[in-house]
Order: structure tokens, then C-alpha cells, then sequence
DNA sequence: TTACAAATCGGAATCATTACGATATAATCC
DNA sequence: GGATTATATCGTAATGATTCCGATTTGTAA
């Protein structure tokens, strides 16, 4: 997924292509991330002084129902991030200080084979929380 | 962990019995899922009709920092389950309509050997989500 | 250029959680 | 057992994130 890419999506689908849609997209795209709603506010702030919370809310539910965006939760806060090039299923090293990610290409459910007799299983979450480099 | 390691528990630690702290011990004991806030209220009702929320939450996070109480958060809700027995660290399936678990020995990050050269590895969160038989 | 649906704004409403002053109560000491 | 004191609880207000809504603006298609 890239900024052309995910603008691209927005048309096709029959949304509107704003300024602020754009913006937002180029943001996620730059900082490769998990952002919260008040950070990537003050991300647009400069160039959109007025916008409103309904408008980041809003888009950012819209980005991640489009899976532009990928959508988790730490620190008691709702995250988003721009969605993986990666088309496969994959999982997250999370720096818990800036938000940003590795990579893991084991799934653990693999080992797994199918649901257990008596349950169903619809999804399941597998991230790993610590430092980056840079923010140790 | 049973409702009286859990009053001992208190205890020890300076905390003072309430009719309260041992209900609320006695129902996560007897329920043995998870369970929110509110939920939680709803079941001291009859018993404490005036009960405060301040009460439950202050409680809440007393025993979750005791370990009395195990924390996740799933349909976007915080959520609290009695502490396993199992010492041993572990993880869990959760049915998300009743909060019940079942219990997963494997951790997937014991097939990753240490932490990669540039992540601190604190903490990490592996969930199977689904539906239990009786809530399929 | 016009018309219409969608997007945005600004602010109010909602929901979960926390904070706080006043009161009640469990534990301690005599 | 009764007084003392720190802790727990109550009732309610404050907070913070998110959602809702009426009014207005704007992108798109004819």
C-alpha cells in the first residue's frame, strides 16, 4: 500500500477526495507508525487549523474499514498505523515509546491445526511490546 | 489462586476487609471469565444496592496490581477475569460474546530465541478470539 | 453552472474512567 | 468493649476519548 494506491482505493469505492483525506494518508505514509487520533491532529493542525475530531474519527474509521490503515490498541490508547505492504498475514514487534514496528513472520496459530472441537476461532491478536534503538 | 489465597492475599498486604473485596473476589471466583466494569456492578447490585463505582474500579485495580485479577481488553472494553490457577505463564482463548477462556499452553515466543539485536522485548499479547460451544 | 450527495465544522452528547470532599467503617490500641 | 485513626466507600463532579448532529461547505457529475 502507498499514498496513489490508497487514494486510488478512496475513488474507486465512490468517496470524495478532500485535501485533509489526502493528508492524512500522507502522514501515516511517512511515519510508518501506530499514531493516535490527538497525534495525527496535531500532525494537520498546521496546514488545517479548524479541523474537527468528527473529521479525524471519521476518516480514520473509514482508512481502516478500507484497510489503508491497520488499527490496535496499547498504552490505553487506540492506534493506527498505515497498512503493510506486506499482503500476508503477519504479526508486530511494537516500540511502546514512538509506535513504531517490526516485522515477525510467525504466525503462532500455524502451529495450531484448525479450530479445537468446541470452539470457533474468527481472529486472534499477537504482538510483542518493548523498546526500538532508538528510543531504548 | 481461590477466594481465600486472595483474602490472605489482602491481608497481608495492609488492605482491609470489606464484605465488598469479598464479594467481588467471590463472584470473578465463581464466573471464571471475563467480565467488565459494569458488569461486575450489576452483580453487587442486590447485595450493595448504593455500591459506588469509585468502589469497583478502586478495587479493580488493586487486585489486578496484586495479581488477584488478570486485565485485557476485547470488544473494545476493559475487562478483568479471576487469576488462573496455572502459575506458569500462559494464554488464553476467549469467547467473545461470554467471556470464558480456555486455556493455551504454547507461547510463541518461546520458539523466538532472546530479544533481536534492536528491540527490547517488555511484555507481549497473544489472544485466540471465537465462540465457545454454548455461545456458537 | 447547477444540483446533489458527501464531507466538514463546531459544539453538544455519550461513555468509561478517575478524582475528590465528606462520611462510614475495619483494625488497633487501651 | 470503646475510642482512635487510617482506609474504604459514597455521591457526585471532572476528565478524556469518541460519537453524534444540525448547519454549512465542497467535490463531483450532469
Amino acid at each position: 500500500m502507498d499514498v496513489d494506491q490508497a487514494l486510488e482505493l478512496l475513488k474507486d469505492q465512490g468517496y470524495k477526495y478532500t485535501g485533509k483525506r489526502e493528508e492524512m494518508i500522507r502522514v501515516f505514509a511517512k511515519e510508518k507508525r501506530y499514531m493516535s487520533a490527538k497525534e495525527i491532529l496535531d500532525y494537520m493542525k498546521p496546514d488545517y487549523p479548524n479541523i474537527s475530531f468528527d473529521t479525524i474519527y471519521r476518516n480514520l474509521s473509514l482508512f481502516t474499514e478500507l484497510h489503508i490503515l491497520e488499527e490496535t490498541e496499547f498504552n490505553n490508547e487506540r492506534k493506527y498505523r498505515f497498512s503493510c505492504a506486506h499482503k500476508d498475514h503477519h504479526h508486530h514487534l511494537i516500540c511502546l515509546r514512538c509506535g513504531k514496528t517490526k516485522h515477525l513472520k510467525l504466525c503462532p496459530l500455524d502451529g495450531l491445526l484448525g479450530d479445537p472441537d468446541d470452539f470457533t476461532i474468527t481472529d486472534h491478536k499477537f504482538e510483542i511490546y518493548g523498546y526500538c534503538q532508538q528510543c531504548e
